[in-house]
RNA sequence: UGGGGGAUCGUCUAGCGGCAGGACUACGGACUCUGACUCCGUCAACCAAGGUUCGAAUCCUUGUCCCCCAGCCA
């Protein structure tokens, strides 16, 4: 478990709160976090993940990673693997505390045969869709399936005869006999079991009868000792099956109690893993791991931390009610996190060259520059400036407006620890497009100064173009343009939705300290924002990926 | 239309009968060798109507709106 401050309040911690001190559980907290491994986690598999791990670290309980693993259809060991590697860079251990649902197959079944016994459930031979029909509506009652009274002997011998292989998918299920004509449509004679002959990725062919989650989940908590299981709102439903099946077995290991939270909603952003799945398979993304995707091995390479995603998890509180966070606050808590962490350095994204009149051919001068200008220990390194440099071609305006204070004809500006210069010329191709831009640099400002004390308003990055090395840098926008995706109809493809600019491959000029650079590591591109060096980067072609923008105050006023 | 939940600044979230607070966003300003960061400030909310009470976001009543449930998914 990492160690770090106690989390804010929120009901749920509150909750546990009052059982601590009521001694129940013998004072014991135990919490797990169940994921199907049908996908891989996103980033509100994070928010259940901070809040089940956080709560065993500040009671000091333990919290279980169980891969909840009853649907061997959709399921697979690429996922399980994705699974702990993220949950573990997320910066949580679950020490010797892993489990799989499909290792309890073999007590559940002996469970399911003692409800049988009891005649508290039933092998119902009811085709899916005449079961759907049985069920009634929400308004309407639903009846009893013919087979509902078959005898106990009879349930006994068509359930082994399951298990054994001898029926089809789909021909025969096995039911707990509670109520058809409960209110809550949960409670009308739930599945418990289902044939699938389908090989399961940890139990291989073992079994062709797989038990149902509401079979499963409370069962599992039972076994491992949960005592508050904590899930999203969609199955409050489920609470009253989760609390009568426990209720059926009166020597269960523990008793959990199922709370239940509102699920991460983030603006732009699609969080259902259907979703997901669906724009992997539809290779409308480059896979799980793509820098676009929510996924939390996306927002890694991408070059989100481990840290900023905990900090919003933790910022984003728990509560009841649907929400819609801001992704403008996941953004803000990467900023902080990187702005502290990134070592400054200098790229040009749209580069214009700029020569120096007045600067002597064939010189070079290795200018020493801080990785972080309020952080010394992280080092400095040497920055190449020479008679031809790029600049940002944002960074000039031949006409610009009052309060600009970057390059134009006839005004001064600094070059980044470099010198002041001032723009003396302006070369344009026939299309009236800047080509180059002629300056003349004052030798006594070496280093960025001035010893008369004048001032400029404007600093600029630059990149000697004589060393300057070319790399892909990759921005990213959202990959959906509607503030909230997941209300896309239903029938409208994603290649509708998606927006078509969410990956720009772009070529930057970098400074030569770039060179090698160790993937994954980060780096704040002056007045540019954070980016994060690609797995597919080498020396020969370095690749970045841009995690987050800085904030820009002038654009911002542009735009108005 | 049955049942289960929910509603506090634009957004997220505190509050649990006693001054509606914080964060994000937005907007101003200071500072600045990153128009970044930082700092300071401003705008901004109790779904509605009744009731109880000295006092209600909080308790009661009645409405309104939103979410979930009719998988052999989880």
């Amino acid at each position: 478990m990492t160690t770090e401050n106690t989390s804010a309040p929120n009901f749920i911690r509150t909750i546990i709160e009052a059982d601590v001190a009521a001694g129940k559980n013998d004072g014991r907290v135990g919490t797990r976090f169940p994921p199907e491994p049908n996908g891989y986690l996103h980033i509100g598999h994070a928010k259940s993940i901070c809040l089940n791990f956080g709560l065993a670290r500040d009671f000091k309980g333990t919290c279980n990673l169980r891969f909840d693993d009853t649907n061997p259809t959709k399921e697979d060991v690429e996922y399980v693997d994705s699974i702990k590697e993220d949950v573990r860079w997320l910066g949580f251990d679950w020490g010797e505390n892993q489990f799989y649902a499909s290792n309890y197959f073999e007590r559940l079944h002996e469970l399911a045969i003692r409800l049988i016994k009891d005649g508290k459930a039933y092998v119902d031979s009811l085709s899916a869709e005449e079961i759907r029909q049985y069920r009634g509506t929400l308004t309407e009652p639903g009846k009893n399936s013919p087979y509902r009274d078959r005898s106990v002997e009879e349930n006994l011998d068509l359930f082994e005869r399951m298990k054994n292989g001898e029926f089809e998918d789909g021909t025969h299920v096995l039911r707990a006999k509670i109520d058809m004509a409960a209110n809550n449509m949960v409670m009308r004679d739930p599945t418990l079991y289902r044939i699938r002959k389908a090989h399961h990725h940890r139990t291989g062919d073992t079994w062709c009868i797989y038990p149902m989650y509401d079979f499963t989940h409370c069962l599992s908590d039972a076994f491992e000792c949960i005592t508050h299981s904590i899930c999203t709102l969609e199955f409050e439903n489920n609470r009253e099956l989760y609390d009568w099946v426990l209720d059926q077995f009166s020597d269960l290991p523990g008793r959990p109690r199922q709370y239940e939270f509102a699920r991460l909603n983030l603006s732009y952003t699609v969080l259902s893993k259907r979703k997901l799945i669906q724009l992997v398979e539809e290779k409308l993304v480059s896979g799980w791991t793509d820098p676009r995707m929510p996924t939390l091995s996306g927002y890694r390479r991408r070059g989100y931390t481990a840290e900023s995603i905990r900090d919003f998890c933790e910022r984003i509180g728990v509560a009841r009610a649907d929400n819609m966070v801001d992704i403008a606050l996941l953004e803000h808590c990467l900023r902080e996190d990187l702005n502290d962490r990134a070592p400054r350095v200098m790229a040009v994204q749209d580069p214009v060259k700029v020569i120096v009149d007045n600067y002597p051919e064939g010189e070079v001068e290795w200018i020493d520059f801080p990785y972080h200008p309020e952080n010394e220990a992280m080092g400095s390194r040497q920055v190449p400036f020479s008679r031809e440099f790029y600049i940002e071609r944002a960074d000039f305006m031949e006409n610009p407006p009052k309060k600009y204070f970057r390059l134009s004809p006839g005004k001064e500006v600094r070059l980044r620890y470099a010198y002041y210069v001032t723009c003396v010329d302006v070369i344009k191709d026939a299309d009236g497009n800047v080509t180059e831009i002629h300056v003349e640099y004052d030798p006594k400002t070496k280093g960025g100064w001035s010893e008369d004390g004048r001032k400029v308003k404007g600093t600029l990055h630059w990149v000697s173009a004589q060393h300057a090395i070319d790399a892909e840098v990759r921005l990213y926008d959202r990959l959906f343009t509607q503030e909230n995706p997941n209300d896309m109809e239903e029938g409208k493809t994603f290649k509708d939705a998606m927006n078509p600019d969410s990956l720009t491959v772009i070529t930057a000029k970098l400074e030569p300290s770039l060179k090698t650079v160790e993937a994954g590591s980060h780096w704040q591109f002056e007045r540019l924002g954070y980016y994060c060096v690609d797995p597919d980067s080498t020396p020969e072609k370095p690749v970045f990926n841009r995690a987050v923008g800085l904030r820009d105050s002038w654009a911002k006023k542009v735009n108005k």
